[in-house]
DNA sequence: ACCTGAACACCGTTCAAGT
DNA sequence: ACCTGAACACCGTTCAAGT
């Protein structure tokens, strides 16, 4: 074949079809993608620096809603819609989170995100230094967790043979109860806030 | 060589061989881990299954530690001793997080340890069905997080050369403050721990 | 510029052979 | 029972060859 005259590939492509492959399979491979992509494994290297480059598009994905996310003049209600948004991007693909964390973060369109937040964090609320690193971990942690535990809760633990208290309670619950996950998630998004709102008023 | 008259490998050996290098290089690889234990590839399977079994096996090292904590009559001070113990043992080896997060929970050591959870959230708190594996899996993001952020706060964002409110943030930023780290832990921990006990009250 | 096939180094796993 | 070397299927990456 060699070259067509219509380029077959482009990064949009390749990032959105190994999602897919995620979200269907928990996992991706190469090989995998190109023949999902009707393409040779070589061909995918013309348009992506290999595979770590392609988990950074997967996550440039689910964070590209965050680019529509209205700023709030209250920082409070800004770091609201930001997190939700961020959590949610998350929530729609589970399976990809164990891959992200694995990999420093270097997407533009997520580091812009984080930058967002720093901005709203600092110029808003008013947070300098390492204040405002640690309230930026923070959310970071409450929004993957959150995301995480819509990933597995029958799946994170090997539900045995064994009969014991977690056994019973694994049994007991219905499949990932996704509005009970966003209302835990919520509760401790306003708990953080009420703790960096405390925080300004001493300093 | 052939057989030994004394066996050179046992499970232990492996898993803390591995546990090592972990620590060392962020990852470990079968042959990396029998060079490193001076054993050819194969021996390594007469004591463990693969490489999944060698991951649950670390898991097993981590929470170890658990296994002498103390119970204490409060259900409050019991849960606040458990946490602690679990995010210690994953905050002395933060790189594993990942590896941990991408495979089912079948290490028995570390079931043995969610079991005691749920007793005490069960038979001493008195959570019941679902609000119990809602509370576990909250418990479990919060330590799981929190040891995560000890990973990495300079290394999880690519500090690359743009100059943005992330990245002064970043720059401001110490080496990972664990005492910091440590005090976020505690406060966000004794607000679940507050909030299970108004929940408590309301039924 | 963009697709291909062939090649390479590496990984996880199996298995027959040795004691 | 426990170690070994050889073999296998698979993965990620590179590169010269084609248009």
């Amino acid at each position: 074949m060699a070259r067509p005259h219509q380029p077959i590939l482009s990064r949009e492509l390749i990032m959105t079809a190994a999602l897919e492959l995620v979200d269907k399979d928990g996992r991706f491979t190469v090989p995998e993608l190109a023949h999902k992509l009707g393409v040779s494994v070589s061909s995918l290297y013309h348009h992506v620096g290999g595979r770590a480059d392609i988990v950074e598009g997967i996550r440039g994905l689910l964070t590209r809603p965050l680019t529509e996310v209205a700023p709030a003049d209250d920082w409070q209600e800004a770091v609201r819609r930001w997190a939700n948004a961020y959590r949610d991007g998350f929530a729609a693909h589970p399976a990809a989170i164990p891959m992200l964390v694995s990999q420093t973060v270097s997407n533009p369109v997520t580091l812009a995100q984080y930058d967002r937040l720093a901005e709203i964090l600092e110029d808003q609320a008013g947070l300098t230094g390492d204040d405002l690193l640690v309230a930026i971990t923070m959310l970071d942690n409450l929004c993957l967790g959150a995301a995480l535990d819509l990933a597995a809760p029958p799946e994170i633990w090997s539900a045995d043979n064994r009969d014991t208290a977690l056994t019973r309670a694994l049994a007991a619950a219905p499949d990932p109860d996704r509005d009970r996950s966003r209302r835990a998630f919520e509760r401790q998004l306003e708990v953080i806030i009420a703790s960096l709102a405390r925080q300004l008023v001493r300093d």
